[in-house]
DNA sequence: TTCAAAAATAAGGTATAATTAATATATGTT
DNA sequence: AACATATATTAATTATACCTTATTTTTGAA
């Protein structure tokens, strides 16, 4: 339940710009990890990011440095670090709702563009995306956007929905989102947030599912495991 | 007078990624000197880029060792490399448009902010702007777009123009846009593609312009020289 | 032919972003 | 206590992009 607090900026655009874009990415998977509630170890950065644990370890060294990171036992972004990885986190979900809502880019071009656009955007640009969207709380995958008006919802995962109830889907996490076939696959069968959906069956690997009034298809596990939905 | 020939594209969108970002300007530097008119020399690409002589050598020359370039009198662009440039070039006004009416930025950000996106945009974002702007033929500057429907009008320079006759504004010439306050000033005052333009007064060192019903303002000779209009 | 402009080359600097490999430090279990 | 495992750090490299100054070579025109 964030209200929207950018009045008091504890960094300016200027110096958000002068970080490498490693910094963002490294912000980002911080954040990241704090949303999902893992640990936050360099390692488990390490792992998201997809580089080795040494470069974690350099960039956040680096990061301390500047005042965004606190090493302890866990990473632990400061007030300004954490600022930086909402405005980048923000940019992301800004961007891929504007993608995704005004230019109707696919989903799995979404994803690959806004990885791009997040290390250009400027704030003025966000701004002005902002305003024709008129002030969207999630990104078009369900996730909230830092500073917005999003009130947090209760919500669980697919694999945990019970037989033939109806569910509203709300997130997408964002591991799915790495492979293009999954999300494409979503996107094609209408797994979106707001969408109604049910389960029919459910087995150990696989579960079945049915979207409003089309017809019935599997899921696997690993994928219902990362939508989430609600009651 | 070009026809939308995009069908044979002589570089797909991965080569053209993984040109580094000095390609893309130096061929857009190449492509603009082409199109005011001016000798293709090295040394004017290094005065437009605003770096050394030498760097533009070193690229130029790994340009050529692409395919992009042919280093004789004059730099003359291969078909890949004009194809790289007019690509280039047509992001570049395509995103100034969408900056400019679609996101409604003020030019002197349109101008900071395309030159960022120039980098990074891929084909179908551009094909998902120019789709939702409906197929401009120039950018908001007046400028051609690349292999869009624009057909050529005969213009000259405002600075050209006879006193008390009605002139539309056609284009604002690339080098106007490097000065933000004087791209902020012709926009304030409305002296933007399409605006009826009269000269009311010239003297040695400035022109006295009237838009529209509007007030007499002044502009300098430096700024008139390279606005263009046509009667 | 000589002079100046243009272009090329040589040598170097800086920033970013990674890597591997070796080492160190915890932490928890038997 | 000893061992294994997980975690973090450091050093030494590699690679690429992009830019510089200083110097030399080429070349075109007076």
């Amino acid at each position: 339940m964030e209200i929207n607090n950018l009045g008091k900026k504890l960094l300016n655009q200027d110096e958000i710009d002068k970080f490498p874009n490693s910094f963002y990415s490294h912000a980002e998977a911080i954040f990241h990890l704090n949303e999902v509630g893992m640990d936050v170890k360099q390692t488990r950065v390490a792992e998201w990011l997809d580089v080795s644990r040494a470069n974690v370890s350099q960039v956040t060294g680096r990061m301390q440095n500047s005042g965004l990171i606190k090493i302890q036992d866990e990473l632990e972004l400061t007030d300004k670090g954490m600022f930086l990885a909402k405005t980048i986190s923000r940019r992301h979900r800004i961007t891929e709702r504007f993608l995704s809502e005004v230019l109707n880019l696919p989903w799995d071009k979404v994803y690959e563009e806004s990885q791009k656009w997040e290390n250009v955007l400027s704030t003025c640009t966000e701004d002005a995306m902002l305003k024709l969207l008129k002030n969207p709380t999630t990104g078009p995958f369900g996730n909230p956007i830092p500073y917005s008006l999003y009130s947090k919802k209760e919500m669980h995962s697919l694999a945990d929905a019970k037989i033939n109830r109806p569910y509203s889907v709300e997130k997408i996490t964002e591991d799915l989102k790495k492979d293009c076939k999954i999300i494409e696959f979503l996107q094609e069968h209408n797994i979106v947030p707001g969408t109604e959906i049910m389960v029919s069956d459910s087995s150990e690997y696989s579960i079945t599912v049915k979207i409003q009034n089309k017809r019935h298809f599997g899921l696997d596990q690993y994928v219902a495991d990362r939508i989430f939905v609600a009651s």
